[in-house]
DNA sequence: ATAGGGTTAG
C-alpha cells in the first residue's frame, strides 16, 4: 500500500534539468516516502509541489499516512502556506493532521491561526493529543493569555488527556510566562518526571524578572547541565546587568565541557561587545570560523554589532557583506523563516555601529539603503536605531527615523516612545519629546521616568517633580531609575529639602535599596549647593565612602566652592581606591591651579603620568546638515580651519570688550600664560561654537554636543557669545544640557 | 512536540 517515488538527484545540480523531471510511481516497497528525506535541503517548492499535485491528481491524499506526511514536510521547510493548502484538501484528517499543522502556525508564532485551528478542531469533535496542547500553551505564553491557558488546563484536567514531561513543561511555560509564580512553584513541585527542560524553564524565567538568587539556586540544582542551561543563564545574567557573573558562568561552562552551541556563540559574543572585550571577542570569531557558523544568521548580527561597538567598523562591514540587502525583503519573511530577521538585524547592528562609532553620513546611507530596498523594518530595529541617536545627541539622524516610522504606520508604543522621548531630549529638542510624551497614554514606568529624565537633563526641576507625583497619581510604581531621574533631577536645581524627601521615600515606601547613583546623586544635591559638611555626613551616616563616584561628586563640589582643604583631604583617598580614574587627578590638579597652588598641581600631573593615566581627550561636535563635525582642543584637521582660528581670536576680543575675561586658572599644562590662553581659547566646544558660527545663518539656534563637562571658562565665554551675537546656543555636556541665551545659561551657573 | 539568541529610561 501506498508509493514509492523514484527521482533522480541529478536535476538539483543541473540547471537546465531543474523545471524537466519526472515523478516514477512503483508500488511501495519500504517507508512510503523515504526519498523525500532527501529532497527537503533543496528547497520545497519544486519538489514538494510537483508531489503535492500528483497526489491530488490521482486522489492519493485519501490515504492520510502520505498526506500527513507531505502535511510535515511542508511544515518542516517552512511552507505554512502550502500546507495550509494542503491540509483542506485532505479529505478525512485525523489528530495527527490537525497537529501537524498547528504545531507549524505556532512554531512560526501565528498565534492566532493556533487558536482558530485548536477551535476548530474542537468544533469537529477531533481530540487533541499532548503534543496539540503543547502547541497550544505556547501560544497563550507567547500572547501572555493566562485565561486562555488556564481554560485549556482545566479542559485537560477534565478530560483526563495523557501527558507527559513535555506536556507538563508547557504548562510550566505558561503559568511562568504569565508570571504566575506560586502557582507554577506548586505545579512544579508535583510534577512527578522533571526533565532538563523543566530546570531550564524555571532558571530561565527567574532570570526573566531579575530573581538572580532563585535562578542560581535551581541552577545548582540541577541533576546535570546541558548546552541550554548554560546558555539560559549567561544570558539571564547578562539581561539582569550582571556581565561579569555572565563571563564567569561562561568560562564555567567552559571548564564543565559543555560544547558550545550557535546559541552560544551569539550569547558570547554580545557579552564580548558589552564588556567591550576585543580579544575575547576575536577569539570567539574565530572558533566561529573553526566551526563553520559564520553563516548563522545570528552570529554574524552578534559579530557586526561586537566589531561595531569596539569601533572597528571595517571588520563589521566585511562580515555584513554576505548578507545581501534584497534577500531581507518582505518577501522573504516567511512565516517561520528566522534568517532574514537575523539578516536585518546585522544590517541594523550596523547602522547603530556607525552611529555610535560617530560616523552619523554612513549609518545614514545604509538605513536609507535599508528602507529602500528591504520594506520590514520591525519595532525592534527602529528601536536600536533611535537608541544609537540618543546617545549620540544627532536630532536630524534621529528626526528622519521617526519621520519614518510615522510613515509606514508604526504604532508609537512605549517602547517606541521612550525611546523617542530619549533622543529628542538627549538631542536638546525638549519639545519633541513632551509632544510625544503628551500623545502616549500609556501607564508605563519607563515612558514616564524618559520624560523625567529628560527634563532633568534640561535643569527643569520642578517640572520633573510635578511629572513624578504625576505618575504617583496616576498608580504607576516607580522604580529605581525613576528614583535616579528624579533625585537628579532636584540636585541640578538644588532642591535639597524634596530630594531628601524622594530619597527618604524610595526607601521607606518603596522599599527600594539604594545604589550608587542614588547615593551619588544625594552627594551632588548637597555639595553644589555648599553643603559640604552635610555631603560629608551623608556619606559617612550612609556607610558609602567606598564608592568613588560619590567621592569624585564630592571632589568636584568642593572646587565648585573653592573648598581646597577639605577637597584634599578626599583626593587622597580617592586617588587610592581609584588610582587609574582620571577625572580624580584632574579634578585635584585643577582645584590646585585655580587657588594658584602650582606646585601642588605639578605634583599630581607628575603622579598621573607616572602611573600612565591618561586623560579622556575633550570631544565636541556640531551637526551641520547631513554631516556632523567633531573638534578636539587645538585641533587643525578641519577643512575650515583657517577661518574658524581668525574667527575664533576676533570673537574672543569682541567678547573681552563687553566683560569676558579668560579664565587661564584651568589649563592643566604647566605652561606660561600667554600660552595656557591660548590652549583654553582652543578648547574643542569653542572650535565647534565658531564653526556653528561660520556656518549657519545669523540667529539660527547653534547645538553643541561635548564628551566631558563644561569647563567655567568655556561656559563663561558662550554666555556673553549669546548675548554679543543674539544667538541661543545649546550644549550638552556628560551630565546635562546648558541652554545659552542672552547672556544667561539655563543652569544659572549651577552644573 | 516543551526551554535559550536583539528592543526603551540612570
Amino acid at each position: 500500500m501506498g508509493y514509492h517515488i523514484v527521482v533522480s538527484c541529478s536535476r538539483f545540480t543541473n540547471p537546465v534539468l531543474r523545471n524537466n523531471f519526472h515523478i516514477v510511481t512503483t508500488p511501495l516497497p519500504r517507508h512510503p516516502c523515504s526519498f523525500l528525506y532527501s529532497t527537503i535541503s533543496f528547497g520545497s517548492p519544486p519538489p514538494l509541489g510537483a508531489y503535492h499535485s500528483h497526489l491530488l491528481k490521482n486522489g492519493s491524499l485519501q490515504n492520510l499516512n502520505l498526506a500527513n506526511y507531505l502535511l510535515s514536510l511542508y511544515v518542516k521547510s517552512s511552507n505554512m502556506n502550502h500546507a495550509h493548502k494542503l491540509f483542506y484538501e485532505i479529505p478525512h484528517k485525523n489528530t495527527q493532521t490537525w497537529t501537524i499543522l498547528i504545531s507549524g502556525f505556532a512554531r512560526a508564532g501565528s498565534s492566532e491561526m493556533v487558536f482558530n485551528l485548536f477551535r476548530e478542531m474542537q468544533a469537529k469533535g477531533a481530540l487533541p493529543n499532548q503534543y496539540t496542547l503543547s502547541s497550544v500553551f505556547k501560544c497563550c505564553s507567547a500572547e501572555n493569555n493566562l485565561q486562555m491557558g488556564k481554560g485549556i488546563h482545566a479542559w485537560v484536567l477534565r478530560n483526563g488527556v495523557d501527558g507527559d514531561v513535555v506536556l507538563e513543561n508547557s504548562i510550566l511555560d505558561l503559568y511562568l510566562k504569565c508570571k504566575a509564580f506560586e502557582y507554577a512553584e506548586s505545579f512544579f513541585e508535583l510534577m512527578i518526571e522533571k526533565d532538563i527542560v523543566s530546570w531550564n524553564i524555571m532558571t530561565g524565567s527567574y532570570l526573566r524578572v531579575g530573581d538572580v538568587e532563585k535562578s542560581l539556586d535551581m541552577f545548582r540544582k540541577f541533576p546535570y547541565k546541558d548546552v541550554v542551561s548554560w546558555n539560559t543563564i549567561i544570558d539571564g545574567f547578562m539581561q539582569c546587568g550582571y556581565e561579569r557573573l555572565a563571563l564567569e558562568q561562561l568560562y564555567r561552562m567552559v571548564e564543565y565541557g559543555t560544547e558550545f552551541s550557535a546559541i552560544t556563540f551569539s550569547i558570547a559574543l554580545i557579552l564580548a561587545s558589552s564588556l567591550s572585550l576585543v580579544e575575547v571577542g576575536r577569539q570567539l570569531h574565530g572558533r566561529v570560523l573553526k566551526f563553520g557558523l559564520n553563516s548563522d544568521g545570528f552570529i554574524r548580527s552578534s559579530l557586526v554589532e561586537m566589531y561595531g561597538k569596539c569601533g572597528r567598523m571595517d571588520k563589521a562591514s566585511t562580515i555584513l557583506k554576505d548578507v545581501p540587502l534584497n534577500f531581507l525583503r518582505k518577501e522573504n519573511f516567511g512565516v517561520t523563516c528566522k534568517e532574514p530577521k537575523a539578516g536585518m538585524v546585522s544590517w541594523s547592528s550596523m547602522v547603530s555601529g556607525y552611529v555610535w562609532n560617530g560616523k552619523y553620513e554612513d549609518g545614514m546611507k545604509i538605513f536609507r539603503s535599508m528602507v529602500r530596498e528591504l520594506v520590514v523594518v520591525d519595532i525592534r530595529t527602529v528601536v536600536t536605531i533611535i537608541s544609537a541617536c540618543a546617545n549620540a545627541g544627532i536630532l536630524e539622524f534621529g528626526k528622519q527615523i521617526h519621520a519614518y516610522i510615522q510613515k509606514i504606520g508604526l504604532r508609537i508604543d512605549a517602547y517606541v516612545g521612550s525611546s523617542l522621548i530619549d533622543m529628542y531630549s538627549k538631542s536638546g529638542s525638549l519639545d519633541d519629546a513632551w509632544m510625544i510624551f503628551r500623545r502616549i497614554n500609556e501607564p508605563n514606568v519607563v515612558l514616564w521616568t524618559s520624560m523625567i529624565s529628560g527634563c532633568a537633563l534640561h535643569g527643569q526641576g520642578r517640572n520633573a517633580i510635578s511629572l513624578f507625583e504625576g505618575m504617583l497619581h496616576q498608580g504607576i510604581i516607580p522604580n529605581e531609575v525613576s528614583f535616579v531621574a528624579v533625585l537628579n533631577a532636584c540636585s541640578h536645581v538644588g532642591l535639597i529639602e524634596e530630594g531628601c524627601r524622594y530619597f527618604k521615600m524610595m526607601k521607606d515606601i518603596y522599599h527600594i535599596n539604594p545604589e550608587v547613583e542614588h547615593y551619588t546623586s544625594m552627594v551632588n544635591l548637597y555639595g553644589r549647593s555648599g553643603h559640604l559638611f552635610e555631603a560629608k555626613n551623608f556619606i559617612f551616616e550612609n556607610g558609602i565612602s567606598h564608592l568613588t563616584p560619590v567621592w569624585r561628586s564630592f571632589l568636584s563640589s568642593c572646587r565648585l566652592h573653592k573648598n581646597i582643604e577639605m577637597g584634599k583631604s578626599v583626593s587622597e583617598m580617592l586617588l587610592q581606591s581609584a588610582p587609574s580614574d582620571p577625572d580624580a587627578y584632574i579634578l585635584l590638579s585643577n582645584m590646585c591651579s585655580s587657588n594658584h597652588r602650582w606646585d601642588e598641581a605639578a605634583k599630581v600631573r607628575g603622579l598621573m603620568h607616572q602611573r600612565g593615566v591618561k586623560k579622556q581627550p575633550g570631544q565636541s561636535w556640531i551637526q551641520l546638515k547631513d554631516q556632523i563635525h567633531t573638534f578636539i582642543v587645538g585641533d587643525r584637521s578641519h577643512p575650515q580651519d583657517k577661518e574658524i582660528y581668525s574667527h575664533l581670536d576676533s570673537l574672543i576680543g569682541r567678547l573681552k570688550e563687553i566683560g569676558y575675561s579668560l579664565d587661564v586658572k584651568l589649563v592643566m599644562q604647566d605652561v606660561e600664560e600667554e600660552q595656557r590662553e591660548v590652549l583654553i581659547s582652543h578648547h574643542s566646544e569653542k572650535l565647534a561654537l565658531v564653526f556653528g558660527i561660520i556656518n549657519t545663518s545669523q540667529r539660527t539656534p547653534i547645538r553643541i554636543m561635548k564628551n566631558l563637562r563644561i569647563c567655567t571658562d568655556c561656559h563663561n565665554f558662550i554666555k556673553y557669545a549669546s548675548q554679543l551675537l543674539e544667538r541661543d546656543i545649546i550644549v550638552r555636556d556628560t551630565h546635562r544640557f546648558h541652554h545659552f541665551k542672552q547672556g544667561n545659561c539655563s543652569c544659572g551657573d549651577y552644573w
